[in-house]
RNA sequence: GGUCCGGUAGCUCAGCUGGAUAGAGCAUCAGCCUUCUAAGCUGAGGGUCAUAGGUUCGAAUCCUAUCCGGAUCACCA
């Protein structure tokens, strides 16, 4: 049941009437009332005036005449300059809560047959440093779209592409090698993936020096970026790698599991979780096998030197490096490999990349030489290009330590939500297992609401000093409202009031039509943000929903009212929004207390 | 330079498949707790929707140009 398809029906069926013609979807543009004005929805009748050849005016009232006569939902309309305003009479709105409240998960597709198989990749980790605010965003996004897809009835594998070979690793572990005297997480106490980043930027620091003598001896900056020992040692571990060379490997192996364990750790704070992880590490054999295969079609080309390159000039884009010139891969290598295993691996309808816009040529490219390839599937790779989380100085830099640590800000929030908590005295009375539990749910909805409720495609500022707040358009404002309607529920379940299973009033007050309004706008949101992947329209759905519901609260009395009837619409109509508030805040990854 | 994305209130963002007087939150100011959770509600101020043209009965929304910001065009990933 789409509300607006169903006005749109009887408009048209009224147009055919009055003016023995149809009018496509174009033409007949329905939207809900604005609020200065009367009525539930409106019509702009515009677009009917050369037909009607009459006045706005004159022609609004024709058409809304015949709607009242025809059509016994449609109660009342009035006219201001070209649109009409119609009400729906208040048994079709009784009607319409009740059947909200007798449907299970309203608002999500049913899986079925037309469902497809859709897979998303988000999160891809490199094994070389720890997780931060981008990756926050990254996996957030990742993780909501997911769980609206499948809301919207298909079958979705969320994997995730841990980047744990090449070049970077091998810094990492170079300067573990050199410079780390055998600490481990355990020695050290260090989470492990913070413990392999700071060897990341050892190696860094270090090379810099390197190059840096290398100038002062009056080899040319280039020059030096090259010759730098240690660069030299990681392209010759990384060499040593591809050959499975048993010490290389048995550290890099020793390395990862640090960093998996850390990763782990944050996913689990993150409340994040995948169908499948891929390793690049068991992917890029295929893609160097899928690379020398189109090296003997001719699709690529080979120069002197060795490396093999895809010519892309034809489509306007430049030449892409496949194989370097010793032989080793790059990362449009293994991406051609993964692609290739996932697609054997399953029977994909889609196959959606979560990935940064900073990567959107390289997602160009590799649609274009999978295609060229001959893989008909190529046309199903879609990438979700999220914007970056710019600090209010600009970009995140880990050279100047500017970098939003992911398990810091996790750790942050909720201490501010604990710190918040506890002066609003909102903790008092909970075990310390509860209060924990309610302040890990507040500090984790806020971060994730504030960073869900943009659209996916813009940049995004973050001022980590501001911190989030707590007020306004935010998780914990939403989660406080439901917290707030279950509050009234369980007062209502102590004094013995049912919430009816159906009502049968005759009064329904003008807030309480918008909320079930707002309530029926639901599975409309819920399908566009699946086509759109944008997470942003159900957030900012949930939090129109309380600011709605929250006004109706203060309005209007639910357990004190006298009117039984009254009473039971105003319970059930708490319980649908209660509902859908939980269900909204559920696609964004967000839960929702029942007290706090 | 080529390509892509963006520019809406002091700040962070909605609105963009063209429709009525451009909306929220934060911040500022002023009110509302002896009644179901005040993490709430009500009100005030704050805008040349980057600029200039065009299409249209109607443009923040579509088109063109310009300006500003970001991304990208590696034997990095």
């Amino acid at each position: 049941m789409n509300i607006e398809e169903y006005l749109l029906n009887i408009i048209s069926d009224t147009l055919q009437e009055l003016y023995g013609q149809s009018f496509n979807q174009k033409q007949m543009q329905v939207s809900k009332t604005k609020r200065e004005f009367e009525g539930d929805y409106t019509l702009v009748v515009f677009p009917f005036l050369r037909i009607s050849k009459k006045k706005p005016e004159d022609t609004a009232q024709e058409i809304g005449e015949l709607l009242v006569k025809k059509n016994s939902c449609v109660e009342d309309f009035n006219v201001i300059k070209g649109f009409l305003n119609f009400s729906l009479s208040r048994s079709f709105w009784r009607n319409t809560l009740n059947s909200i409240a007798s449907t299970h998960n309203f608002g999500f597709a049913k899986p079925n047959s037309s469902g497809k198989v859709k897979m998303v990749e988000f999160s891809s980790p490199n094994t070389n440093k720890p997780l931060h605010l981008g990756h926050i965003r990254n996996n957030l996004l990742g993780y909501s779209i997911s769980n609206i897809l499948e809301s919207n009835g298909h079958k979705v594998l969320k994997v995730n592409l841990v980047n744990d070979r090449g070049i970077h690793i091998c810094k990492s572990m170079i300067a573990w090698q050199k410079f780390g005297n055998g600490e481990t997480p355990q020695s050290s106490g260090k989470k492990g993936d913070h413990l392999v980043g700071e060897y990341y930027v050892i190696f860094d620091r270090e090379y810099k020096k390197q190059i840096q003598e290398l100038v002062d001896k009056g080899v040319t900056e280039d020059e030096a970026k090259v010759q730098a020992p240690l660069i030299v040692e990681a392209q010759e571990m990384l060499r040593k790698w591809e050959a499975k060379d048993p010490e290389v490997y048995a550290l890099w192996q020793k390395m990862n599991g640090w960093v998996y364990e850390g990763f782990d750790v944050t996913y689990k704070a993150l409340g994040i979780e995948f169908d499948k992880i891929y390793y690049e590490s068991e992917t890029y054999l295929l893609g160097k096998k899928i690379v020398m295969e189109g090296l003997e079609k001719g699709v690529f080309s080979k120069r002197e030197n060795g490396s093999v390159w895809a010519d892309l000039r034809d489509d306007g884009l430049d030449e892409k490096l496949l194989l370097r010139a010793d032989g080793t891969s790059v990362y449009m290598t293994q991406d051609i490999g993964t692609a290739n295993q996932r697609f054997s691996d399953y029977r994909l309808d889609d196959h959606i990349y979560v990935v940064g816009n900073e990567q959107e040529y390289h997602f160009q490219v590799l649609k274009l030489i999978l295609g060229k390839l001959g893989y008909d599937w190529s046309d199903h790779l879609y990438h979700l290009s999220y914007g970056m989380v710019q600090l209010p100085e600009g970009k995140m830099k880990s050279r100047e330590g500017t970098v939003v640590d992911a398990d810091d800000l996790v750790a942050e929030m909720i201490t501010t939500a604990k710190e918040m908590s506890v002066d609003l005295g909102k903790l008092e009375g909970y075990s310390d297992d509860e209060a924990n539990q309610i302040v890990r749910m507040v500090g984790l909805g806020a971060l994730k609401y504030f960073i869900l409720k943009v659209d996916p495609r813009k940049n995004m500022t973050f001022n980590p000093k501001e911190s989030i707040d707590f007020n306004g358009n935010t998780g914990p404002f939403i989660q406080y409202t439901h917290a707030r309607i279950k509050s009234v529920l369980r007062k209502a379940d102590e004094a013995g009031i049912a919430i009816p299973i159906k009502i049968e009033v005759d009064t329904i007050a003008q807030k309480e039509r918008d909320l079930i309004k707002l309530l029926l706008d639901f599975p409309a949101i819920v399908q566009q943000a699946g086509e759109q992947l944008s997470p942003a329209l159900v957030a900012n759905y949930a939090y129109e929903l309380a600011k709605e519901y929250n006004q109706f609260y203060h309005d209007f009395t639910i357990l004190n009212e006298e009117n039984e009837s009254i009473k039971g619409l105003r319970l059930m109509l708490s319980k649908e929004v209660a509902d859908a508030i939980c269900l909204s805040m559920g696609l964004l990854g967000i839960s929702v207390p029942d007290r706090m």
